[in-house]
DNA sequence: TTGTGCTTGTGTTCACATTCACAAAGTCTT
DNA sequence: AAGACTTTGTGAATGTGAACACAAGCACAA
């Protein structure tokens, strides 16, 4: 019974991954699948795979494998992505106004309820349904309600629209600048900028 | 001497970081850096950083720190960012133009030569000084010029793009879609699935 | 030139993550 | 009902990367 050790930071990161090949199979009406069967959809191998689940408990029959439609609920469950989290997306330029309209966040249960931006022209139009507010007013965020941000705004003002999110609540940030962020320990950062993510690859060609 | 050991692999993943930031350093004019300042940058401790510049080479000065542009070109040597890599782009829509007009790219070296999309209103029409071309025509990359993509169209056409792009001679690939890519071992796959990117931030709050 | 104060480079230690190997438990066939 | 076959769950072994501690080297002042 390994429920009750430390999860690795690594397991969670590949968790996603699960839920979203789950999802995947889920689609195919596929109604169980194996840790093998798994392995060819997250390249990982099929150990590593149980090793990670067993972390949160036995979900597997043995002899026949996993059961897809309860592990999804499960792994949501984990992850806390059972309950709608409410996202809010600062930076409505070319690439915020692509992550606005992304299908893929719903599938894993973020909402996004608010656009915020700073250049006079775009505010008050809107995206879908939303209406672009002004970025001044980020502080007027319900507290408590929205813990999730994306910033896709230019690098320079990345650090302040970080200080007024966490101010307001917010305790997880997805920052798609290519800046740095100095948060509180308590707030969770993770950057994702492409032109570093391109950067490693030429070195193994 | 470390030189002759292999590097792990999380070190290389790190390099782009240290060349983000001691770019950012040489345009405040800074001309030498310690591994304690450079870790105000990129949120990693000293020996860290020292360790993994150590695989390399000894590029420092003791007493005094490493010079910032010399650095800047072993590293960007060490990840063969020194020559222009040319990068293909297949994927026009919302996320695909951002990408193209992203100014990061040039920075490190990536130059976008080429853009394909499959949309018939597309085909033809610019973005900036590049005119986008029919995926079809993918075949057409001249062999051996272009060994870097980026893959920003659904998912569901996700793997046939690929194909078509290994088999044009592409080495290196950037997936920003959800789709799992099954390619050949010498191909190189980062994928960058946004909404996966959130999927694990819930769970440490 | 000698001593003091930094900072690098790295062997060693430690912590964490992956893989292995197999018992336990289920399925299916005969 | 029994045996062959699958597949999970996990302790133990292995592998890999991070952190530490300190010797080696450089700068600068007296």
């Amino acid at each position: 019974m390994m429920r009750y050790h430390k999860v690795p930071e690594e397991t969670i990161k590949r968790m996603p991954q699960y839920l979203r090949a789950l999802l995947f199979l889920r689609q195919q009406s596929t109604k169980y699948i194996t840790s093998r069967g798994l392995s060819e959809y997250v390249l990982l191998n099929p150990p590593q795979i149980r090793k990670d689940l067993s972390y949160f408990g036995a979900f597997g029959l043995r002899g026949t494998g996993y059961e897809v439609e309860p592990l999804i609920k499960q792994i949501r469950r984990i992850l806390k992505l059972d309950v709608e989290q409410k996202t809010v997306l600062v930076g409505a330029g070319r690439l915020g106004s692509a992550i606005a309209r992304f299908p893929g966040f719903q599938r894993y249960g973020f909402n996004i309820t608010d656009i915020y931006d700073n250049a006079g022209k775009r505010i008050g139009k809107k995206i879908g349904k939303i209406q672009i507010k002004d970025v001044a007013k980020l502080n007027k965020i319900k507290a408590n309600s929205v813990k999730i941000a994306i910033i896709a705004t230019p690098p320079e003002t990345a650090q302040q629209i970080a200080d007024a999110l966490v101010k307001a609540g917010v305790t997880s940030i997805l920052n798609l600048t290519s800046a740095y962020l100095a948060v509180p320990k308590k707030v969770r950062v993770r950057t994702v900028d492409l032109a570093m993510e391109l950067g490693m690859l030429p070195y193994y060609t």
